[in-house]
DNA sequence: GCGCGGTTTTGACCGTGGTCAAACCCCGGC
DNA sequence: GCCGGGGTTTGACCACGGTCAAAACCGCGC
């Protein structure tokens, strides 16, 4: 909680977050940003595996990380798990919380991480008198939804490797918006993760990554992976059903 | 757009409409009812198979449906669809178009229907002044999220009999909620479109359909299908991973 | 009534990707 | 260094559900 705010450096440290979001026209004036900088809370960094809030537990906030990396899933009676998404600095979690006042889903860090929480009554507090903030709050939530909607297109009727393939290339899109090499990712997930996440077995992930390694496409090892020809991985997307 | 406002009236038609919601303890005062409906505009009723937007067009409004069934889904380059949901009276439409000034998928109706126009200029402004239509809005796009969550859930790892379990069964229940029938389901879309938006083939779910009339279970007949034994439906669904 | 078109059902076959199992590799601890 | 264990890779086999095709059914218009 920064009491007197230095702007520039609020805009060097949370210059990617999904809320203050300085590359949009529609971001927000100056003035605005100290009033949302009440409402923000930083916390202790959380080691790898840590579980940032429980499926089920009471909503309170929305967390955007700051550094690392998270996924959130569900959990059935089972055991059985769907990983909803991965989360990395300046994205929104916790959003789903907002409908019955219990978090639908599960947020863990993948690696040591850390993030910031939004109390949502202070939130609301302040977006009560920023119509602008409000807006944004609006605009991150909605870019949430379109993000699911892609996720769903890919789970519904793909081939699995076209699957994998625009699971890499969103991810060095992401990266490349994080002025990360876009061609060299270092995946903080395993392929357990991966192939949850895509609904797909984790030994099929491991066969197509060397598959796609054999092409020429890509240099896989392990967490590592080297975009070499990002003109074929295009095509294996194919016809774009992309967005967001 | 009603000037002069009928409250009964209002209650008795918008009941079920995800914005009004008066069934909430958050619902909204009868202040701030007249201000909200301010920005509603009614449409002419839709026909069958008509497109209420396009994927692709500028994003100017939200759509509740009033009467009648439509499905969202989004098109790739090469035709190929898939169905993000369908939606029934007092759901909302076109969320997903706050993000990029656009909306991400179209939305089609299943049957001659009615839908309110709430443009979003006009909402916005209503917004401002009334804390608790923004944080109602809020929760219904908090609610349409966490709705396409359980959706991928299913396309996650879901046998194929479960998935058309899971379905029904939501059915039901949002009939339920409807004061319809909620063993007496008169389903408003193909099979194609159950299919699709299942991540299934066509066939496949008709063969499900005939599976589950000779278990006793159902009875099914083109649009028709009547619940015969609920708790064996429930027993298909199996350990829940459900929410929303 | 009849015949047409679209939807649904049913059948036979096949392929993608899942499952089971073993080998492997890399990193961390002792 | 050596060993141990989790994550990953590779292989062999198989089943679920997809695909292709034809028949049946139903509603609708003439």
């Amino acid at each position: 909680m920064t009491s007197d705010l230095d702007l520039d450096e609020l805009r060097r440290n949370c210059g990617y977050c999904a809320i203050h979001d300085f590359q949009l026209p529609v971001g927000l004036s100056a003035g605005d940003l100290h009033t949302l900088n009440a409402s923000v809370h930083d916390m202790l960094p959380l080691d790898r595996g840590q579980t940032l809030f429980p499926q089920g537990r009471k909503f309170s906030a929305l967390y955007v990380v700051r550094a690392g990396a998270l996924k959130t899933f569900v959990e059935g009676s089972e055991g059985d798990v769907q990983i909803l998404g991965f989360h990395l600095p300046g994205d929104i979690m916790g959003i789903g919380g907002l409908i019955n006042e219990h978090y639908p889903c599960t947020a863990q860090t993948l690696e040591r991480s850390s993030v910031c929480e939004l109390r949502y009554a202070q939130l609301q507090e302040a977006t009560a008198n920023l119509p602008a903030l409000n807006h944004q709050l609006m605009r991150v939530i909605s870019g949430a939804l379109v993000n699911e909607q892609s996720h769903l297109v890919l789970m519904g009727k793909q081939q699995a490797q076209r699957r994998l393939a625009f699971f890499i290339r969103r991810m060095s899109d992401r990266y490349a918006r994080l002025s990360r090499d876009p061609l060299a990712l270092i995946l903080p997930m395993s392929r357990e993760d991966i192939a949850n996440y895509l609904g797909l077995a984790l030994e099929t992930v491991s066969r197509l990554f060397g598959k796609m390694e054999s092409a020429g496409i890509l240099s896989v090892n392990r967490k590592s992976v080297q975009i070499l020809r990002r003109d074929l991985l295009d095509e294996l997307c194919g016809g774009d059903i992309d967005m967001a």
